[in-house]
DNA sequence: TTGCTAAATGTTATAATATAACATATCAAG
DNA sequence: CTTGATATGTTATATTATAACATTTAGCAA
């Protein structure tokens, strides 16, 4: 099972390689990365998939990392300001960024059997709303895109 | 103060037309437009912006249609499964939907300000994004696209 | 009409998600 | 070394949503 992009790849490298972009990042930014956020973005990257703030909390807790609400709550609110992680705003549930360092407006695809999520990038695909936001006046600071349907192992009904 | 689409328009008949077309709809489809769920499609037509669950089931209250929260819940499954109404992810509202009858794809423009929301259409905007699902071998059933930013008078630091 | 069935509603309880508010601790800059 | 800003700990509560079951209503068949 490998919800992120539908298919396996090399976990452990892709999570030591997300920390150390991240740590250099924060280094970078004068961000402090400590323990709780830390651990909060390695928990979200080892369990691959869309997780409930009150799911990281639990692992938190695990970790004697802190076991109230406002622990992961804060934690999330770092990692999706800096762009380690993005909020699935479908599941209220929280995920890794899968292309950390880029700078981008990700678009998801959320299997609504299997509830595995994929990060694509929008590119600039929505040209045609860009221009309806601007004919309406309207100034367009961040563009959520969430689809939803069936991943390819549960669209077969054999699987 | 024109929420849904940042500008005037004569309400009332906009709210009779809707409430008649989705009459119609139902009896064509042999749905049964209760008076819980006329006074929902109602109130979040007079509000004419997102409600949430809460503040929608205290209007029903208010008019003596029922206090708990399922009566709340269930109308508006009804009138987002039917497409009278839709919900914004981003705030866990609900609006009355503004092309009731067009097979649409709806994307929301959300004035992070005021709040105010614009139903415009995503016609076939993400041509990019499809490409990108069916790569994937992802089957898009449903897509939300809500766009976050600033109204035309929530940009003027005069208004 | 009567009774059956499916759908809708009423109601109680509780689950799941999220934040306010304030006390304490840490740490870098002056 | 102290001050100010940021982060953390903690309690409490607000907000959003659903489970579960009883009751009522509407359509339909006998």
């Amino acid at each position: 099972m490998a919800p992120l992009g539908f298919h396996s790849h090399d976990h452990t490298a892709c999570i030591d390689q997300t920390l150390a972009a991240a740590t250099s990042y924060c280094a970078e930014n004068k961000l402090k990365f400590t323990p709780v956020r830390r651990r909060a973005l390695e928990i979200l990257l080892r369990e691959h998939r869309a997780l409930a703030a009150y799911d990281l909390l639990a692992h938190l807790a695990a970790d004697g990392l802190g076991s109230q609400p406002p622990v992961a709550y804060r934690a999330l609110d770092f990692l999706t300001s800096t762009g380690f992680a993005h909020k699935i705003e479908r599941l209220n549930a929280y995920v890794a960024c899968s292309h950390l360092g880029a700078d981008h407006a990700p678009a998801f695809l959320i299997c609504r059997s299997c509830k595995a999520i994929a990060e694509a990038e929008t590119d600039l695909s929505q040209g045609r709303l860009d221009a309806t936001a601007s004919a309406a006046g309207f100034q367009i600071e961040r563009t959520i895109v969430e689809v939803e349907g069936l991943c390819p192992d549960c669209q077969d009904p054999r699987a």
